[in-house]
DNA sequence: TATCCACACGCAAACGTTTTCGTAAGGTTA
DNA sequence: TAACCTTACGAAAACGTTTGCGTGTGGATA
């Protein structure tokens, strides 16, 4: 087992100073032509690589992109993830990934450990307690420690930084409209709670669709669903005798479950009622009907962060700070469970 | 903006020397109880951190692992890597991923580059490519300089080092045999092709179990599908005026797919044709009729191979070598796509 | 008073780089 | 031959830690 190979060993080796080796390697005209050859070629011979975590420390950079999202398995985040290292390959970022599983806590604990050597700034999406907590010490801590942070999809208002969203009302009110232009008339929808960020501002734009159509918005057709994992039940009970032709939900899971439940109302879709989901993901895709949905893009989005993140990064320091919030385009797509 | 304070600026502040003041944040009992105190005051005020890289320079290990593996956009991936943060966090090690999509170079320079320094070792499920051309010598190399690889999922027979796999084959066999006792004789299988290891290993299953019936295989009840991002056309025209009674699917889009095709041709699911998919992912368990599948239970995976690797690199130095290899069992999920 | 021992702290090396600066040897010029 | 310039290389600092060991100070002991 051939441990890693070292300047110092090589320096050693070919009875030459480490300096020597260094700068042979990276061709300086301070080194003879001869020795540089041979340096090179025991090099190679040994496989040498510079070590990252020394030039790390040296260079007080590491050239990685610390991303923190609420869950991994979830097709939206990774989505926005490949997009992330799509940039960041293309102009020699690492990419880290942690979940903060929507804890809090591990939302401050990634984001330390990251903070303290391993990265040089963040994309991250926060968890849903810390929406809830309101507590926001750890972002503000990293940010003032001159480490630039990029807020994607579910962002805090209060933070002054970069962000990229989308627009989650006009999103949600094209889906609206969408519906209320086929003829929809008793539109429901299937949000969250309203302390998640991205529910509440789709929530409230379906609410503009309505009222620009002059729809009275009613109560009993708002669901704010609390526990997603048990989200068949609670829609399930909504749904019971009542009597929608259209339903707009917030996101992938919601839709196709509503589906399913009116599936076995005996209910058609997109004839007795219509759906739009919010997401562009594997289910919507797949789903029969397939469902008309909004698209995030969250590529995209991923794009744009990296984007923002690295200019950041590689900008003039002293430059006077000034933050772009990027909100990308939703689009429609239109599929099987809205009639044509 | 406040940059992170160091040991160095907190001895100075404090008149003192570095190392005392190491020390004392350490608890030493070389310090005085009083200058414990001072330091420890100031450290909070000035929220010291310890910097990473410069711990990973003097320990010689990062405390990090490197997950690689094919897509990012996966879910039966992200499970995996679910599970691996579990462990991995429980143990007080930080998790990198990167994806090698797919493609050989992308899979060598990530673990090159997360070789050089950056993590202690790696769990890893190969790309597509680099079964396809059996070079390995990225993965070899990083074994002989000490680094522990964990495999996972898609793994490499000739190498030798810790594997975590399901037995994929015998998975398949199950699936087949639940066909077969559901009375159906017309199964047909929709596979990758072969250079896909457990692509093949499933369509082995497959024929073992039909064996097993005394059936004797049917060439065009086969299907290898080669391009995936195209396989609706592939499955259409191979399920086109086809007599089956069931398909035994290697993964969850082609089943879904399957049914949606089989679902214009106006045949019924579980009535005429039964369906069994391979990974119990999200599509199996939303889409309708809810499809029976053989689940891989992704994210024990994930903690059985950052169990070995921890092992591993926590383990003695100098104990002989012995690798293992982990068959997590798969289980057969009924559900609506086979009937009773 | 000379010796010894805690105590409390500092020095310096080490991890692997890069880079600035210094310098010896040899050759060229005046 | 003295002064100077190249050429080719080495020494050392720096990045931020940890830690073994050395050491000055003061008090206790003989």
């Amino acid at each position: 087992m051939k441990q890693k190979v070292t300047l110092k060993q090589i320096a050693k080796e070919l009875d030459v100073s480490i300096s020597t080796v260094s700068k042979a390697l990276k061709d300086s005209v301070e080194i003879s032509l001869d020795t540089r050859q041979k340096v090179k070629a025991f090099a190679k011979l040994y496989n040498y690589k510079p070590n990252n975590i020394a030039l790390s420390l040296k260079n007080r950079k590491t050239k990685t992109i610390g991303i923190i999202i609420p869950e991994i398995v979830h097709h939206f985040f990774t989505t926005v993830i490949g997009g992330v290292e799509k940039v960041a390959n293309e102009k020699g970022y690492n990419v880290i990934i942690c979940s903060s599983n929507n804890s809090f806590d591990k939302e401050v604990i990634n984001l330390e450990m990251l903070a303290s050597g391993s990265a040089d700034g963040f994309i991250l999406s926060v968890a849903k307690e810390t929406q809830q907590k309101k507590d926001y010490h750890h972002i503000e801590e990293t940010m003032s420690q001159g480490m630039p942070v990029v807020l994607f999809d579910r962002i805090i208002d209060e933070l002054v930084c970069d962000k990229v969203i989308i627009d989650d009302g006009k999103g949600a009110q094209t889906a609206t409209n969408h519906l209320l232009s086929l003829g929809c008339k008793k539109i429901a929808i299937l949000t969250t709670v309203d302390y998640i960020s991205v529910g509440k501002l789709r929530t409230n734009g379906y609410l503009r669709a309505l009222r620009a159509y002059d729809i009275t918005a009613r109560e009993d057709y708002i669901l704010k669903i609390e526990d997603i994992d048990n989200c068949e039940s609670e829609i399930s009970d909504f749904l019971e005798n009542k009597d929608v032709d259209a339903i707009f939900a917030v996101n992938e899971l919601f839709a196709v479950t509503a589906a399913k439940i009116l599936d076995e109302q005996g209910k058609k879709i997109p004839d007795d009622v219509s759906i739009v989901g919010f997401t562009d993901g594997i289910l919507s895709k797949h789903f029969i009907p397939s469902l008309t949905t909004i698209s995030q893009h969250g590529e995209e989005m991923g794009i744009r962060a990296a984007k923002l993140l690295i200019d950041k990064l590689e900008g003039e320091e002293d430059v006077p700070e000034e933050y772009k919030t990027v909100i990308i385009d939703t689009s429609l797509i239109q599929r099987q469970s809205t009639k044509k």
